[in-house]
DNA sequence: CAGTGGTCTAGACCACAGG
DNA sequence: CTGTGGTCTAGACCACTGG
């Protein structure tokens, strides 16, 4: 228990994961409070504080007022995503983005399409479809539904030279979103546009965007074979 | 510019969450200096900076050192994947958990193998295969390599009666991970312990798990037809 | 009820990077 | 060089919740 004069919350952070790894503190173990590790730190509370909210954000042991700090049993392994426009993406990867409209047009959507999106039932929708290509060959296919009580102005574009993607996030503001990764067998339209047998397994997602409890868009987007999503943990 | 009268710093985020969002901030645009808003906002400059921080790491706004605080123009989407334990997450689900050891043996590994664990070339690893169950139907194949160097124990395991992934959560620590995310025709095995057709396209991911810079393990889980992986954004 | 983490404050110094 | 965010401190009060 000697004082050991950590000057930043990033030693102190350093400290608890390695006493943390090494099993000093096991897991399920409740750890000494705040007050005592800022002594022992050499520092003031706030900044032990600061260090252990790092750790609890990392997943690495619970915090509960009164009860304490346990170290996690289960060290829930969070991976983050960062969705970014495809364009980026593609950049991203040092290769030239393309882009090509397939098809856009106003459409009563069916009744699936319409609880999702929360529109009523004599509202028109965006419907629309587009490739993405990183150097000119076909990269993902994004399908959209966009609801035009919640994005009025998409109704005046043509999304012939920007993709709905990047316009959508450029103009219209959301709060949040639901989002779903899943596999799926190429379908016959599928297989032309994305330039593949069909049957070929396709790696896409679903997104869904709020913006409050408004839906603004409902997206599709289903990538070439071969596409993989990377994480870091 | 009145004071306002914020109490905490979950007020503060909001109010620029708000601004943001209003378009009273619009994308590119500088916003005050934390010394200005703790003014306007009428607290202290440390609750400022911690609702700006919490909104930055949000990615809805970029700070720098001297250049200020810019509202980012292309929000980072951030999906942010609890990876949890499998049996977990069909607990989760309602589920009933189940789970079958189909194959575990050491072995001389290829050189493919031998290089993602970064082994040495007379090393055996701990290779096996295992099927997890919900309500006693398939729901995922786990194939994994330990590295018996990283998990020396790991060699007494018999694995029947618990996964390997529930076993080296709790025994074996580590300290970061890679994970890719992938959709993948299933192959005449997979389709046998999937219970599926060939071809089915599969949803799966590969997992490299280290302990500093030694490999742990690497593992693939291969989920039967129709999982979707969920986020929120 | 009492102990723990959660947060706020006012002030200070520092590190970085723009101009 | 100078303005900005990044951080630390000592002390205080509060909110939650376990026992």
């Amino acid at each position: 228990m000697n004082k050991v004069g950590f000057r930043n919350w990033r030693d102190v952070r350093e400290e608890v994961l390695r006493r943390i790894h090494s099993r000093e503190w096991p897991p399920g173990q409740l750890i000494p409070n705040e007050t005592h590790l800022a002594e022992e730190f050499g520092c003031a509370r706030a900044t032990v504080n600061r260090a252990l909210r790092a750790v609890a954000e990392a997943g690495l042991i619970d915090r509960k007022r009164k009860a304490g700090t346990r170290v996690a049993k289960q060290p829930t392994a969070k991976a983050t995503l960062k969705i970014a426009v495809i364009r980026q993406d593609i950049e991203e990867r040092g290769m030239k983005y393309g882009y090509s409209l397939l098809n856009c047009e106003l459409r009563r959507p069916d009744s699936t399409i319409r609880a999702v999106l929360r529109t009523h039932a004599d509202d028109d929708v965006l419907q629309l479809s587009a490739l993405h290509l990183a150097d000119d060959q076909p990269y993902a296919l994004e399908e959209r539904w966009i609801n035009l009580r919640s994005a009025p102005d998409a109704n005046a574009e043509t999304f012939v030279e920007i993709s709905a993607n990047e316009w959508l996030l450029a103009n219209i503001p959301f709060t949040s979103g639901e989002i779903g990764f899943f596999a799926t067998n190429a379908s016959r339209t599928d297989a032309e546009s994305l330039g593949c047998e069909p049957g070929t397994a396709l790696f896409a997602l679903d997104r869904l965007t709020f913006d409050g409890d408004k839906v603004v868009t409902k997206v599709r987007i289903t990538f070439a074979p071969g596409y993989r999503l990377r994480a870091e943990i």
